[in-house]
DNA sequence: GCAGACCGGAACGATCCGTTCCACTGTTAG
DNA sequence: CTAACAGTGGAACGGATCGTTCCGGTCTGC
């Protein structure tokens, strides 16, 4: 809507560009919201978008609508980023890189926190497939390099995120920080080193995880 | 029932036998319970220990009493196993074996997770500072041992614990191998390497994690 | 000017949950 | 033997929360 009346060009004015201006302000304060509680109130959103609750309705047919719409969207950024790191030439900067993005974006509280509150849409399930395509072909071109230990397995990825995902402090730009720590941690400790035990445990699994995406609650 | 007590000297009978097996059942389901879901209601407890309400609040004043009373056991568990530890004379295997044994009892989720949902005591206060300092009698002779690498600090066993905790998956003896493997990964990560780069950010500092035992919700 | 897009927020109804209450039952002291 | 009673199951209650609906008001684009 709102594309050709001869004066909207200007980005600032009318009510029409207040609610397209809307639109993405409630989508950010969603993003904020549920990022840090999966089961905040809609109201919350609302309120941090500083409009009020029927905005909301207008524009998503109820919460869930919302969730799928953000659950969708960390799942586009994800393929997006792995994409772009597969331009990268050098294997390991690429895989390195790839994860740092996904870990500063919150990627995985986007996607598998807020998996299993709504219905997936059939889109979502090929996205999801071809996120898993493309981690994978990440994975293998930096164990070809030879900087990954031989017994990880691209499921250990899942680990890895989770880990990052769960570092938390109230300030949020300090979250970020931990997280970049930790994440140098473990790509420390999935890195080739001669003499190390090899992992314990049989290595996660295919489907291992897939029952996030299942229906919760 | 009723097998004729001669005494109470036999374990099995008897409504005071009964009460008393109630006691250690019920803070047995609180643990399974609570360690899933730190907010779950309380009739969850009941139930999953096959007794009434009123069992439980026969012992327990209100819900924050039973949390509480989880909690300070979680946190005498982790002093206990630390005491254990230190006996070890191996500092590496001292420490290595200390945080396994934690994981293993998901003692992080019994005391940080629940840590916040009621009002602790200043025995709790005082067990939390000693638990502190066992830890970092542990750490300093991990690091003393030179298989620690320069730039980790004691707080990064937060962020370690933080990490074991959060994988998670619905069988929970899978659950044990798979954070197992997670330990296994940070602990390399976190082991003096030759050729790695300096771990990024400011460590975490003392303090940083207290937020989570001021009151929340 | 006026039809209607757009919005704020009160109101509503459905849950959910902690706690209380009461009727019942086997135990045990006397 | 029996009268208290500790111990219990679970229904009932009251408060809180939350998703959604609804209505009255405002501003805009025609």
């Amino acid at each position: 809507m709102a594309t050709s009346p001869g004066k909207t060009e200007t980005p600032l004015a009318g009510r029409r560009a207040q609610a397209a201006r809307n639109d993405e302000v409630i989508l950010e304060a969603a993003r904020g919201v549920f990022l840090d509680d999966p089961k905040a109130p809609i109201a919350a959103v609302a309120e941090r978008a500083g409009v009020g609750i029927s905005a909301l309705y207008r524009r998503y047919a109820g919460k869930e609508d919302l969730l799928r719409q953000l659950c969708h969207d960390g799942l586009r950024r994800y393929i997006a980023e792995a994409e772009t790191a597969l331009a990268v030439s050098d294997d390991w900067a690429a895989f390195a890189g790839f994860l740092a993005r996904v870990v500063d974006a919150d990627v995985h509280s986007l996607t598998v926190h807020l998996a299993g509150t709504f219905a997936p849409t059939e889109e979502m399930g090929r996205d999801a497939m071809r996120a898993n395509e493309l981690a994978t072909a990440l994975f293998e071109r930096a164990r070809a390099s030879g900087r990954l230990r031989p017994d990880v397995v691209v499921q250990d990825l899942g680990l890895l995120l989770e880990a990052c995902a769960a570092v938390r402090v109230p300030d949020s730009e300090r979250t970020g920080q931990l997280r970049r720590r930790q994440l140098a941690v473990l790509l420390a400790g999935l890195s080739a080193a001669p003499d190390t035990d090899p992992l314990p445990g049989p290595p996660p699994a295919a489907g291992e995880f897939d029952w996030r995406w299942r229906r919760r609650e």
